[in-house]
RNA sequence: GUGACCGUAGCUCAUCGGGUAGAGCACCGGAUUGUGGCUCCGGAGGUGGUGGGUUCGAGACCCAUCGGUCACCCCA
């Protein structure tokens, strides 16, 4: 039979990695719940319209990304490629729109592209989103706390905040037309795909990675010049906001986005350590959204980071979790003895409940116990043989020290093992 | 979706179209009948991704296919 695997860009997490990753998702958790964010769960599955209608048709993502297929009801289904979407729909459901509302969500998305380095079919973001906020205020404290995971993480050096406004709808329909009538004289000049948005998606070309493209824009309209007097306000404000707190950015008029929904703020933070794929958090503003959606006019704000690239990141950087180390290896010789380890070490576990106790299993000579003691990364192997069933002792063997060895009653064993804790 | 490179033991890799496909690490056992790590000795583990072709003979050359990596594209 021909073994199953995995499908492509939906790689296994395996034992070996899932220590970083808690660690990661537990500091990042503290710190959006230190802010005041409260956590939302939103399915996997959403009706494709909703993904059309918010992320915009005429979208990569929307176009050829999503897992999109009828459920048995003929009802079109797509795996969520993102989470605003989903996350907006579950605010006006459930009222939460009502007030300002902060919320996180944590789960896997899912996009059809070819699998590379930083960037899978199935991935894991954590998202935050603010409703009801008008002012910019939020925006900032978004930027700032994410800010401040970098500084926490240690990788603030090796990251930069790149800003921009692609202010209201109005304006970047204006400017929409001005670039155009400014590259339709360089069709020709374009790149292909470049020459395609021209149709489609203009303001898409403007981050095109092809150099001559790029040269193009040099004289091209900008967009901060037709940016509305709110916009430019807003944006102000949210500079000096975050000068304010001393976070760092790079104003990048060429920074527009993928998504269909951004007005106003849009940024995005970047690092140079990743390849191809930089981009380890990003987000803005999308104030129409939630109208658009069906729900009440309300403002909206978020960003989204991508755990995988964080992960590469702290890798490239050598930053690691630190390791949940095993205190005690439980080791049983003989009928009695083996009877008598899992007594002790099962009450042992009672008493200090948040030790790492590991116990032999499945038999084996004293001297692969021991050998298994060891690989454990153990501190001391707790032994007990025919002898010390017998006289109700436990024999502690330290496995990464000189100390002696000591034979001690069994009852005594959680306050020795305690007392050595604390000297070791 | 496009391109380049790569698939040999659990892992990292050798093997220049010719003999029974090797090494290091990991694993198992022994030296040491109740004492791990270090050392020494031994052992197990492979239909060479899969399918076809060329050849007296293919792990190696050719084609296809599947998978991986990186880049384009796109984005977290």
């Amino acid at each position: 039979m021909k073994t199953l695997q995995a499908i492509r860009g939906m790689p296994d997490i395996l034992p070996h990695d899932t220590g970083t990753w808690q660690w990661l998702e537990q500091r990042i958790r503290s710190l959006v719940q230190s802010y005041g964010y409260h956590e939302i769960r939103m399915p996997i599955l959403e009706p494709t319209a909703l993904f059309a209608r918010s992320i915009g048709e005429v979208t990569d993502i929307v176009e050829k990304e999503m897992y999109t297929f009828e459920d048995r009801n003929g009802d079109s289904l797509t795996l969520r490629p993102e989470g605003t979407a989903g996350c907006v729909r579950a605010a006006i459901q459930n009222n939460l729109i009502a007030s300002p509302q902060r919320l996180w969500y944590q789960g896997s998305m899912f996009r059809h592209e070819r699998p590379q380095k930083g960037r899978l079919r199935q991935f894991q973001q954590i998202g935050l989103e603010v409703f009801g906020v008008a002012t910019p205020d939020a925006d900032a404290e978004l930027i700032a706390l994410s800010a401040r995971l970098w500084h926490e993480l240690g990788v603030s050096d090796v990251v930069e905040l790149q800003l921009n406004s692609i202010g209201s709808a109005e304006a970047r329909l204006a400017y929409k037309t001005a670039l155009v009538d400014y590259l339709r004289a360089y069709t020709a000049d374009l790149d292909e795909d470049s020459q395609r948005r021209l149709g489609t998606n203009p303001l898409r070309i403007l981050d095109s990675k092809n150099a001559r493209t790029q040269e193009l824009l040099e004289r091209a309209p900008n967009l901060h010049d037709f940016l509305d007097v709110e916009s430019r306000e807003d944006f102000a404000a949210l500079t000096g906001y975050l000068d304010s707190v001393g976070v760092a950015y790079r104003v990048n008029p060429r920074l527009v986005r993928g998504l269909d929904y951004y007005n106003k703020t849009v940024f995005e933070w970047v690092t140079t350590e990743l390849g191809a794929q930089g981009t380890i958090c990003a987000g803005g503003r999308y104030d129409g959204l939630v109208q658009q959606l069906g729900g009440k006019a309300t403002p909206g704000v978020g960003f989204a980071m991508g755990l995988e690239r964080v992960l590469l990141l702290l890798a490239a950087r050598g930053i690691e979790a630190p390791e949940a180390n095993t205190l005690a290896f439980g080791v049983g010789v003989g009928e009695q003895g083996e009877r008598a380890c899992f007594a002790g070490v099962e009450s042992l576990r009672y008493t200090m409940p948040h030790a790492v106790i590991q116990m032999n299993s499945g038999g084996g000579s004293f001297k692969t116990q021991l050998k298994r003691a060891d690989k454990s990364g153990a501190k001391v192997a707790l032994i007990w043989g025919e002898t010390e069933a017998e006289n109700n002792t436990v024999t502690l063997k330290f496995l990464r020290s000189d100390r002696p060895q000591v034979t001690i009653a069994a009852s005594l064993l959680p306050q020795e093992l305690e007392r050595i804790c604390n000297t070791m």
